[in-house]
DNA sequence: TTGAAAGCGCTACCAG
DNA sequence: CTGGTAGCGCTTTCAA
């Protein structure tokens, strides 16, 4: 920069100015712009930053559980467009459900002085989250959410999710449901499975432990746990899966028995082609934009000074009717 | 830092000395720690790499065509991974094929320092990937080649493995294939094309050009042409889709006409659950996680001085047989 | 081993 | 409107 106003003969400040957009002679700004060419200039935005009035990078930090799932993509995609929209780039990073890596991750982000924090917590690092705020960077939940005051978070409603995918079961006859649920850390594993007691006890159905498998993690825990609860004496009829993964592998051991056509199930969260399999999984959607939009906005407030205490936002979800879960209770059994 | 030196009683050097780990007396390192603590003290990682003598900021700039996709989300993980070994944070942005955001990401990627580049190019802006190469950032491109001088990229063998799916095809009595590909910008999309042609002409089978559409990008519009495609008075008996998104297109049209069991459909890379559906899509499959990592691997070897001309790294595809690209083709037709 | 001081590239302030 | 100058938080000489 320096040298770009030497050779354009004008105060370095000018050039400053020029950069950035600021009022300039006409003549001067040519004159900056041409030698800025000649010379390769490039703009530091790590410096310009660390001396700005406002300190602000432009960059968010994103805590994502993988950024390989489908689900994590998704709000991913969607929070970096609401970030463009403001100017902002995204850090992104995973934890794999990793307290520690969370914790990493929350460092090396506060490190690099983001401008603010949208996290999908692992539920057992609130206490870091509230560092961060504390330290001045607003914290956004997403997807789950935190204990941590003046945290922010956006989530659907897990339990009438679930709680309506039982009652739908039940009124098909099903009276053996068995669920599939996440890690127990997760707090949508612990709302989902609560939305599936509340379900059952709202249609005077009766809870069968055995029926109930949690804390499972990824595909081949659920295709293992679904297998089990089909060899029961008393198999369920139906089957609640409580994360994208888990519904994949309950409907492979499905199919591994040649019962995806008289054993229901219904997946929280949609995964891609559930439509084209015979029968389709019928599944409670969630609109991945829709969160991370919400969750971006609710942080742009916070950049844009708002200061009150945590909100909520809770956004529905959708059941879409596919065929597994439509398949009446079988008579016996 | 200056208040913690200060707190200490301590020269400003010796706090930097024992943020970074260098060799302190253990007497003074401890009541640096300790000021630290109290003054809750967080490291300015920004500040650090302007000063630095190598300038390093420890982050990436990574370009994905589109984070929502799973072929970028699975990209995007396994260079996260290999960045995490090394201590590097991922900048991460989405073109959407189009070369205006694609210069734009690469500008700010540039003006926030990265220190080097992993790019999906759009494959319209090769003199913006050297310029960057030029400017001292390391520039690698994934998945994608570019002519760009010094510019190293990983791919998988694109060519070969249409080819191999054509002959299988051929093998099984098709002499009426179809080939659906994605925009002709895309390099991969014209590999893929170019195996297609030259997997018919080894097998000594026409290439009928009605029945091949390319050009296409995203669901819709596959589903589109394979509608047409199938309306033709002389339909194909068989698919070739080079992209995942186009595969699903293609599938849905097969089921809506309920032809998935009679029209043989092999797509290229593979999506979540085909291997669910009836009968199950055959793909030729790619290694996410190789070209993710070994894109970050000749990234790395830049960083550490390799000076040489562009390397190309060719992984190889492989096909996963399930049931699509295993139908016959019928006797009449 | 330590501390004082210079200065990374930039913006903010102030005097002209 | 413009240029000089101070200084953002830090690392790196360099001398003690």
């Amino acid at each position: 920069m320096r040298d770009v106003a030497t050779m354009a003969g004008v105060g370095i400040a000018t050039v400053s100015r020029v950069v950035n957009g600021k009022p300039v002679t006409p003549d001067l700004a040519e004159r900056v712009k041409r030698a800025a060419e000649l010379l390769g200039y490039r703009q530091d935005l790590t410096a310009s930053s660390l001396r700005r009035a406002d300190r602000r990078t432009h960059t968010l930090g994103l805590v994502l559980e993988d950024a390989a799932n489908p689900f994590s993509a998704a709000l991913h995609r969607a929070v970096e467009d609401a970030a463009a929209e403001h100017g902002m780039l995204l850090l992104a990073g995973s934890t794999d459900e990793d307290p520690v890596r969370e914790r990493g991750l929350l460092k090396t982000f506060a490190a690099r002085r983001v401008d603010g924090l949208i996290v999908v917590p692992t539920g057992q690092n609130d206490t870091d989250l509230d560092a961060a705020r504390r330290a001045g960077t607003p914290v956004v939940c997403m997807d789950r959410r935190t204990t941590a005051p003046q945290v922010d978070a956006v989530t659907v409603d897990n339990r009438a999710g679930v709680q309506a995918a039982v009652k739908r079961l039940h009124a098909a006859g099903h009276r053996r449901i068995a669920f599939l649920g996440d890690l127990r850390t997760i707090w949508t594993a612990e709302e989902r499975y609560a939305g599936f007691v509340k379900g059952l006890a709202e249609a005077g159905c009766v809870l069968h432990r055995s029926l109930v498998r949690r804390d499972l993690h990824g595909v081949e825990a659920a295709q293992e746990a679904t297998r089990e609860l089909l060899a029961l004496a008393h198999a369920p009829t139906a089957f609640i899966s409580g994360q994208n993964l888990l519904t994949v592998g309950a409907r492979m051991a499905l199919q591994e028995l040649r019962l995806q056509h008289r054993v229901a199930l219904i997946g929280f969260d949609d995964l891609p082609l559930a439509g084209l399999l015979e029968p389709g999984i019928s599944v409670i959607a969630q609109d991945h934009a829709a969160i991370g939009r919400e969750a971006a906005g609710l942080l742009f407030d916070r950049l844009d000074g708002e200061r009150g205490p945590a909100r909520h936002r809770v956004l529905p979800t959708r059941y879409l009717a596919r065929g597994s879960g439509e398949i009446p209770a079988a008579e016996d059994r």
